[in-house]
DNA sequence: CCCTTATATGAGTCAATGCTTATGCGCTAT
DNA sequence: ATAGCGCATAAGCATTGACTCATATAAGGG
């Protein structure tokens, strides 16, 4: 299973912030599920596999309790993917700044800059 | 569809790769996926379509060709998603070389702006 | 105009996945 | 020992979604 198939899930996503903080009973993590989703501690616990088997947590015995925590490999993966997008919104980000940056600057000295000389607007989305 | 069920697929993550490099026409990207996946040219439009309804990929016509261009914004929520377990490989000192390029990348875009100072982020949030 | 090229859409099929209920199995405590 | 908790697994069912083939639409070139 890919990671973002993995990732796909609301309720893996949900499991994953709250061991965001660190680690978290499979009892408590389910609680919060099953109020949140309305699913069943089954339901809960087949999530909790899905992720251990795709190296998302792992997963330690205390007693009867079993303690998950975030495993951060594949979402580096995830992260790595992204890596080649970033310059994408890089751009777009830097277009912003700089269009608030001039309207800010227009809108304090008012006659720097004659009319026409600015960036054209980026095309529409269109609708074929 | 949530973004990570959109990237879940293999070939419009594949397509996004090939729009990462800027514009290019339905046709092209389906001779590629065809030849990579073996998939037909009806279905990479289907993924076209996802990407496009989900707001992953702009479309312009030039005449009778239709030209993608990825739309960075659903990629930058994945993003801010992600921010919240870089954290946790930051524990585990597995990305420095990432981290390190990253940093230097925003403190670019935020001169102005002293870390610490942002808002933090909210819990996850549905686009419509 | 007709034919071809470029792309999108529709209908139908099939497999994957997520849910439920039922049950198993190891700890813990009485 | 035995009952009860915590959690995992199994089996069955329903939904979703990705594919195929067939067809529609629209632009361009004779």
């Amino acid at each position: 299973m890919h990671a973002f198939d993995v990732l796909g899930d609301p309720v893996r996503r949900r499991v994953l912030e709250l061991l965001a903080d660190g680690e978290r009973s499979a009892g408590e993590v389910t609680a919060v599920v099953r109020e949140e989703f309305g699913i069943s501690q089954p339901a809960v616990s087949q999530h909790l596999r899905v992720l251990r088997e795709n190296g998302f947590a792992r997963v330690r015995a205390d007693g009867a309790r079993r303690l998950y925590a975030v495993e951060p490999a594949p979402l580096q993966d995830v992260d790595r993917w992204l890596e080649r997008f970033r310059g994408t919104w890089d751009r777009h980000l830097d277009a912003l700044a700089t269009e608030l940056a001039r309207g800010k600057r227009e809108r304090r000295l008012r006659e720097e800059r004659p009319p026409g000389t600015g960036p054209v607007d980026p095309p529409e989305e269109e609708r074929p």
